[in-house]
DNA sequence: AATAAAGTATACTTTTATAGTATGCAGTTG
DNA sequence: CAACTGCATACTATAAAAGTATACTTTATT
């Protein structure tokens, strides 16, 4: 349960393109700026072209740019593109230990909870854009701040227990 | 960013002792209940006691037991002994590209995303126990859906765009 | 046309974290 | 002492992720 390599750089890269979003940026000019290699960046590059996030033209004077504007990006889509889920479909085929199918197959209170975590993940993310993260550390924290005042505020009831 | 299967199986192997919790529990009692191989649920088995979720006692007639009782037992602390933190203290450390230090070290408005991300699902986790997943999964399903349900229904105002 | 600047595509290698196993030791109870 | 239990350590395998290498295609410019 960790962030991957990808989601950071490659929303790093996407950052760049964000803050300009009249030029096109080459894979050298990225790297550069954000302080990658060059073929690390065009293999995520190639990610995000795929994942139709960014547009690219060959040639001189080419380069990358933004699919969409910034406030058009959902962070939450990005993420998906980037590094999946927290919770996946196949999860509970992959995790039936010894068995060939899970002994909790039928009625799984645990998925229940894996389920409501990747959903309020997911609930943060698409709250934001790629332009909300155009602001500086501080104002970020604050909203941050701001939104979790609000989840803890009051709370669900428990589910009952059997 | 996926759960990972050590947090899967070992909360799964602490709802057995939670749900009898007048008894102790041997490695293959555990093993067989869960469909899971005895060395495998050895090796949890000590991971949750090195964190102090359990209590042992060798010999005949002995086994595991919950250190607690299960509504003492949150679930952000069983899952952060089991898996560890979505953004932990070395991110940035251990993501700064081809440079010593990140180019964004001083002011990094994704770091503060990272950080409300890993509140977010702290905060989820802080308000469950062991006994709460003592119910079946439409009952949790409610629960995550009410959850849900509160956050979604306002939003902090989103960050100031510089 | 020729050249150079760009991205494209695929396959490969390396690394690391996780998962899972094996083996022998040490308490406890009867 | 014998049987049953967990303890400790080290090891191996696997898989996923990270990152690299190489050769190719397209476009613009001259």
């Amino acid at each position: 349960m960790k962030l991957m390599a990808q989601q950071e750089y490659g929303l790093r890269c996407l950052l760049v393109l964000a803050k300009e979003t009249d030029s096109a940026f080459t894979i050298p000019l990225i790297a550069k700026r954000e302080g990658l290699s060059n073929p690390y960046v065009a293999k995520l590059m190639r990610t995000l072209l795929k994942g139709g996030l960014v547009t690219s033209t060959r040639g001189q004077g080419g380069g990358y740019r933004l699919a969409r504007r910034p406030e058009e990006l959902n962070l939450n889509l990005v993420m998906n593109i980037l590094g999946g889920r927290l919770f996946s479909e196949t999860f509970c085929k992959d995790h039936s230990g010894v068995k060939r199918l899970c002994v909790h197959n039928t009625d799984c209170s645990m998925r229940s909870l894996w389920m409501t975590l990747d959903n309020t993940v997911q609930g943060v993310l698409k709250k934001l854009s790629l332009k909300s993260l155009l602001c500086n550390e501080a104002q970020m924290q604050a909203w941050g701040k701001a939104e979790l005042g609000r989840q803890v505020s009051q709370s669900a009831p428990l589910p009952r227990s059997t």
